[in-house]
DNA sequence: GCAAAAGCAATAATCGTTATCGTTATTGAT
DNA sequence: ATCAATAACGATAACGATTATTGCTTTTGC
């Protein structure tokens, strides 16, 4: 991989607000940088880094979001506001061994994520 | 919500095999019963269904799942041939209110999603 | 400097899903 | 049984997010 100035703005509107944007985000943020970029450059770079496993792609349905922070950590989604928030206290996952067994097959991976209101939804709601 | 035919036939079919079936392949399922049937009326009454609580979908990227299973389990996807599998055995989290505090905001429901390879396409690698 | 390779913008195309619209089936009251 | 109200239907257009294509431009190793 070539060095790029637009995947390089594209790491710095990442690393910059941990907000996990949408490419659309990131598309705008960049943009006030480099107002000639393309929505296409950003989605193939955004691609490029999660396959060279730079950034990780959050699972959310309808709306891709991106993270730049690739440690173990999980997700909890707004589903008033719809952002999402970080939560790196650590959590224990009992009963996979089992889970194992009774699929017969090797689990690669478990992905835990939160949904609920976040702070500023429920002070708002009152 | 007033009776019909089609409805009833997809609530067949989601039963009849639980394999946790795509949109399409309600659609080409119930289609061998009725070849007429559109796959916006899939769409449709899955959407009804959902939202009645019925039929469950399965937060799958890209290409939503349904589950006519309501009650509390977990899903396996095989990452090699992309088959979604039940985990039934109890599965227990911990930390879930430290997350909560840490988050300040309120959590509803946490999921707990498992990737892997099934038993059938690790037989097949060998 | 120069050529090869990767990156780029613009835009068309694709994919899964949802909305629209004119028609048909189901329902509950007569 | 009939009929009007309304939910459901099929066909298809539209939608939003993403990916592929194309012809041009940077970047890089030499």
């Amino acid at each position: 991989m070539k060095h790029s100035t637009k995947r390089d703005a594209i790491c710095e509107v990442l690393g910059a607000k941990r907000d996990h944007p949408t490419a659309d985000m990131v598309y705008e943020r960049v943009r006030e940088k480099y107002p000639e970029i393309s929505l296409a450059t950003v989605y193939r770079n955004l691609a490029q880094l999660c396959a060279e496993g730079k950034i990780v792609k959050i699972g959310a349905t309808g709306r891709e979001r991106y993270d730049i922070d690739t440690s173990n950590h999980t997700h909890f989604f707004c589903d008033e506001c719809g952002d999402v928030y970080d939560v790196f206290c650590p959590l224990t996952l009992n009963g996979y061994k089992n889970a194992e067994n009774e699929v017969g097959g090797e689990i690669t991976s478990a992905s835990i994520t939160f949904h609920g209101i976040c702070r500023q939804c429920l002070a708002a709601k009152k």
